[in-house]
DNA sequence: CTGATTATATATCGATTGATACATAACTAT
DNA sequence: ATAGTTATGTATCAATCGATATATAATCAG
């Protein structure tokens, strides 16, 4: 049994929280266009502070990226897992992607990863193996779900889970793109259904 | 008839190719990344030479930006138009896109636009118009070509021309952000004739 | 209490950033 | 040849960058 007490002076600020607004900040910025004063000034700490609690910039900015493929970037496909009627499943995960490319708490647009992240690849080391991970963790669990439909006998047993999760990804990424290029949530739901029923045609 | 004679001292270096250099530049590094030490060691130029040329940062990354819209990126696209099988067309299409994202001559990976410019959506002046306008020319020629070939009496008149044009994009896009993280052309090739199918199935 | 440990606040570091002043060179027009 | 114009090369600017040294404050163990 460890003790969870920990020794010297205690934190003033939440860690989990600073670290969601540096990576507003990142999101916003982009990696070299984010000073340190803009992070420790949306963080609420000083200089010194992010430094001993994050590391330097590259470890902080990594951070973030953990954060958001472990947490926040997530949610729709967790939606996508969560809906047992498949049709459901698939416009509540593409409605998800809209809301959130558009409507993110922080005010940032489209997506972490595909509108700041992907910039720093080949020139932050510790990137490029993030992205790709996130990218194919992420279509593992949509060809999961696909599976399940399989089992379940709603699907044919040839169905192409893993093409049709690769197939959802890039739906999610190019509305994420238009997202950040400052297209409407309302416009870009408008062929959602559309879509739905072509992931499921075979 | 104007004289096409310039007064004063000529340049000693090729507009078009610094620019392109520029280009690639801020592709690999992002705007905010690209120092001006990186930039006119690239270009081949010193710094009063390209500020005379270009004008301040921000506008050579502008000129950069219509140089990638209106000529290198649209490359997959006039490919699109070129071939009459429309099945070759857009297997062309995707083929390119592939190829593109993978195996640019300057070394960079992904699309410009969503690998780098994206980025600095909303803190650049200028971006965030040029990043719309150059999806909606873009799924407008696409869109067009569809529209050709129910002129031509080889897709219904019902054929959704501009919802397959988007969705086109959308791979395009998703192809993109692959190439960007590190994928191979070859294993993005694979579901290229499946998609293909989808894209002209109704 | 004392000593150890960790976080904070202030102040500031050298390096790099984007950008320019100045003098010189190369061209055209007259 | 001279004047006008534009580009180049050197040298350098103030501002900002990421990062840290130092001293102080707040906690726990004993």
């Amino acid at each position: 049994m460890t003790d969870t007490k920990k020794l010297g002076r205690p934190r003033n600020f939440d860690y989990d929280e600073a670290l969601m607004q540096a990576m507003s900040v990142f999101w916003t910025k982009g990696y070299d266009g984010a000073s340190l004063r803009d992070l420790t000034q949306a963080m609420g700490i000083t200089g010194p502070s992010l430094y001993a609690a994050f590391g330097d910039k590259r470890e902080l900015y990594l951070k973030t990226i953990d954060l958001y493929a472990d947490v926040d970037g997530c949610a729709p496909v967790v939606a996508f897992e969560n809906e047992e009627d498949i049709t459901k499943a698939i416009k509540g995960f593409l409605s998800e992607v809209v809301h959130y490319a558009t409507e993110h708490e922080s005010g940032a647009k489209g997506c972490f990863l595909a509108s700041s992240v992907v910039t720093t690849v080949g020139q932050i080391e510790g990137v490029a193996e993030r992205v790709e991970a996130a990218i194919e963790d992420t279509e593992k669990r949509l060809a999961a779900r696909f599976a399940r439909e399989i089992d379940k006998c709603t699907l044919p047993t040839d169905f192409p889970s893993r093409e049709r999760a690769a197939l959802l990804y890039d739906l999610r990424q190019g509305y994420m793109f238009r997202g950040r290029a400052g297209w409407s949530g309302e416009r870009m739901q408008k062929d959602v259904d559309a879509r739905v029923q072509m992931l499921l045609s075979y």
